[in-house]
DNA sequence: TACTATCAGATTGTGCACAATTTAATTGGG
DNA sequence: CCCAATTAAATTGTGCACAATCTGATAGTA
């Protein structure tokens, strides 16, 4: 024998596997559902966060979503490519990149306004039980995150 | 206005912004857990499964990590490069490659036998909430995957 | 036997993630 | 004022994910 049963690390048993084929399986019903939009599930977050506060810079951007300027500087390159932002050098601070909704970037709050409300029932759990798992999640992400 | 505050899709309240975020999280502490082993998180998993169960195809690995072979195919590639498994044909059809571990790659399980552990308390909670939390999540992902 | 369909992996191309490095602007200290 | 340190983005390189396509092997059927 190598190791016990009991040892042996279980893929079912991860906490980790979970969470990562969730949000894979959660990112795949967005792609469906930001196709006729024109853009990803990352791209989207990016959206998400300008629609609550417009003209941000790169690493406020990074900061909100956990994300650094390497995979950031692209993405919102895209974003711009798309029409959907536009990125302005801040003249007081000419290092910082300000990010800004162009009307059609705006336009999109509307357009995809539906969206949770599929992903929603897409999990087929009421609200109140996503939202349980939501703060558990969220706060687990945190521990992990300030054990180092 | 646009739209009232309660439809505002806000980046916070998404299950699916917890998840990503959670399991990125949770990645970079395996990453620093994984990288004296020299493999990745992905990696690992494949290794898991081998673990548990050798001599396996890349479908049904595929299978069991819900990955497609646009995503194993180079992974196991670099797998064999680094010794640690070894891919075969299989003889009773030439379509299917086995996988199957190289006594590098099975000696790894030992090496790693303290991971989740370390990841456990990484995330302070209790043996019994991350099983919880866990099945939750596990079973929120089987809705979605099945809700199309 | 040919002919078609199906299946298993591999390949190609795009878009994240992330470490490491680079570039340019700003700040702080002497 | 000058220069080293810091900071904000961008860039480079590697490794996933995943859609779409391709290649070759197998199975089924007339």
């Amino acid at each position: 024998m190598t190791a016990t049963a009991a040892s042996a690390p279980r893929l079912d048993e991860q906490i980790c596997f979970a969470l990562y084929s969730a949000s894979r399986a959660l990112t795949a019903r967005y792609r469906e559902l930001l196709a006729p939009l024109g853009v990803t599930y990352p791209q989207y977050l990016v959206l998400m966060v300008l629609w609550e506060r417009d003209a941000i810079t790169v690493s406020e951007l990074g900061e909100r979503l956990q994300l650094d300027s390497g995979t950031l500087s692209p993405l919102i390159r895209r974003l711009e490519s798309a029409g959907l932002v536009i990125r302005t050098r801040r003249s007081d601070d000419e290092r910082a990149v300000e990010v800004t909704l162009s009307p059609a970037g705006a336009a999109l709050q509307e357009r995809s306004a539906g969206i949770p409300d599929q992903i929603c029932a897409a999990t087929g759990f009421d609200l109140e039980h996503i939202a349980a798992l939501q703060s558990q999640v969220t706060e687990l992400a945190a521990q992990v995150r300030g054990s180092r």
